[in-house]
DNA sequence: GATTCTCTTGTAAGCGCTTACATCCCTCAA
DNA sequence: TTGAGGGATGTAAGCGCTTACAAGAGAATC
């Protein structure tokens, strides 16, 4: 196996120093144009490409961003993140995208991963954290926002949206229809806030109209977990006549499990999302949701990091959800 | 701003030499309780995370394999990917990922980054790209494995499936129920060779048949585009009786789109799609589709670049698809 | 008590690169 | 002809880390 050419190889190869093949490569203009060629020509033969782990250890930064979310498994990241690579590849960082799995020591490890390899900044989701991470990012100047959830007085500068009032409005809402009953399948709520949120905003509403709390089922993200938690629900009560459920992803699998129990959405039970993913649309019947504005979201933490970057001291930005009415809530049954 | 602690610090807080702090950290049995104590307890208060680049110059490894992969936008390579994940993780190494959104430059510039970058290995998805990155590949003697298609004789070693045949063999199917007009939406095939086999298999199933090509449609992927193309699609040639999708995703917006066109699926038109994704199963009805084994793909791709980096030389592995019969594909309209 | 062995810790080289500074050579004005 | 000025290139330091080797301190052996 032939060792991997460095600097070096092409200095000698091109019969230069390796001082020159480096201003070659960063700053062509400074070299003349014959030894250029020279350069590049001996570049191409050996196939270098410049060791960047070298390059980061004198240069002190990587033009890196890492960025650790939840799941890759699903889609409710993936617009937004999309949306905020492409911005930073506007500006010429590159994303490192790293999946915590919902587990707090996996995303303890991947932040101090992402950290360790150079990351410029850091994009996280949600508050919910040791609080020692917060002052390890600060010990490292490592400037990091927060987005899929909004805080003003944060222990970092946050882009989001507020679940909680979101979910009140959508079950003030539901309950206007006449519904009394009311399931929730959450997301688990330990270290998510925005599921904390989102039970939150469906319990203060029920509250507010004189009900109980929700019949809660707390389960993992994915279609088979939603269906399984719609049955558990049922069995649990069965005069239920709404289904809320904290993302779409749930409220898919709900909405497929309630087919096999022989009911009909909405005539015989209403079932609601969040996250108007393309699933929301998909299925039948078109599920109502919570807009979530994932796109704007992307490019404000990008532009939010790329600022923080830039030695600005950016604030949180609060972006706005509205309601999707579509065909899955109606109102309850005789 | 407060400097990044280094090592240096760490030791000079400790009382002792950077190499004892290195030990501490790399072989902590090498070095005496008391001292370690010591130092850990400086790693602690300062914050100290090692820089990876400057472990990465001296170690000449990362630990770090690269993937890159079309989109992440859908769903198609989630799953085979968390595999090949799961199974690098297990063995100590960390996974990087970057998208190509399906445009050879942006690959070809995400392949150079990642082994700047030091991967260790590298996985792509399909064959093909320009011949100068797999000579490029060699001189850095980089083990990579291609995945989603399979080629004994490829550049690379691969593990995938026979795309072709299995769309072939779907074809087939669906002509024995009688179907003689069919149509096709298929992603875009430059570039593409799963996308471009699966076109084949149709063809040549037709072919086989005595039938001529399919009306075949060429879209980005995308429920929304699928839809759009279903609706191009029937346009061209209203006495089509099925369209067989190259991916589930086209798939599911055909549905969505037959439906607008107040078609009945499958009395009116038949639909198939391909890989079998759990939106196959969501949609109505659900999708008659080719079942690729994502995650026995990711598996066998991490074991494999696993092998390679320990100077075996793995060989190709093919593996089995299936044809998943549901709802969606029936006998032509009378 | 001298010798050897073992265990812990320190010293220092060097990974591949960038860049401040030094050097060289050529042009041009006086 | 000479010296200043300036552009192209070379020299070498040093980024933060690992690790071969050296050094020192006990413990064990004779």
């Amino acid at each position: 196996m032939p060792r991997t050419p460095t600097l070096e190889d092409v200095a000698t190869r091109a019969g230069v120093s390796t001082a020159t093949v480096s201003r070659c490569l960063n700053m062509p203009e400074k070299v003349v144009e014959a030894t250029r060629q020279r350069v590049m020509e001996a570049v191409e033969a050996l196939g270098y490409a410049p060791n960047f782990s070298a390059r980061a250890l004198v240069a002190k930064r990587t033009l890196t961003i890492g960025a650790v979310i939840p799941t890759m498994e699903n889609a409710i990241f993936a617009e937004g993140i999309q949306a905020f690579q492409d911005i930073l590849q506007a500006a010429g960082y590159t994303l490192l995208i790293a999946s915590s799995g919902y587990d707090p020591a996996t995303e303890a490890e991947a932040i101090r991963t992402l950290v360790a390899r150079g990351a410029d900044g850091l994009l996280l989701i949600g508050f919910d954290r040791d609080p020692a991470l917060y002052s390890f990012l600060d010990k490292q100047g490592i400037p990091a926002v927060v987005a899929w959830a909004y805080d003003a007085a944060g222990p970092l500068v946050s882009v989001g949206f507020d679940s909680r009032a979101a979910m009140h409005h959508l079950a003030c809402h539901a309950i206007g229809l006449g519904h009394r009953h009311i399931g929730m399948i959450s997301a688990r709520q330990s270290g998510n806030d925005r599921a904390r949120a989102r039970v939150e905003g469906v319990t203060e509403a029920m509250r507010d109209a004189g009900l109980g709390a929700p019949v809660l089922e707390e389960t993992d993200y994915g279609i088979e977990e939603g269906a399984a938690a719609f049955s558990r629900l049922l069995d649990r009560d069965p005069a239920l006549t709404l289904v809320m459920c904290g993302n779409d992803v749930l409220a898919a699998g709900a909405t497929r499990q309630a087919e096999q129990h022989g009911l009909s959405v909405p005539r015989d039970i209403s079932l609601t999302g969040f996250d108007d993913l393309e699933l929301a649309r998909l299925v039948t019947p078109a599920l109502t949701t919570v807009r979530v504005p994932h796109r704007a979201m992307g490019e404000a933490a990008a532009r939010t990091i790329l600022a923080a970057l830039a030695g600005e001291t950016p604030s949180a930005r609060l972006l706005p959800t509205d309601i999707k009415l579509r065909e899955s809530l109606g109102p309850p049954r005789a």
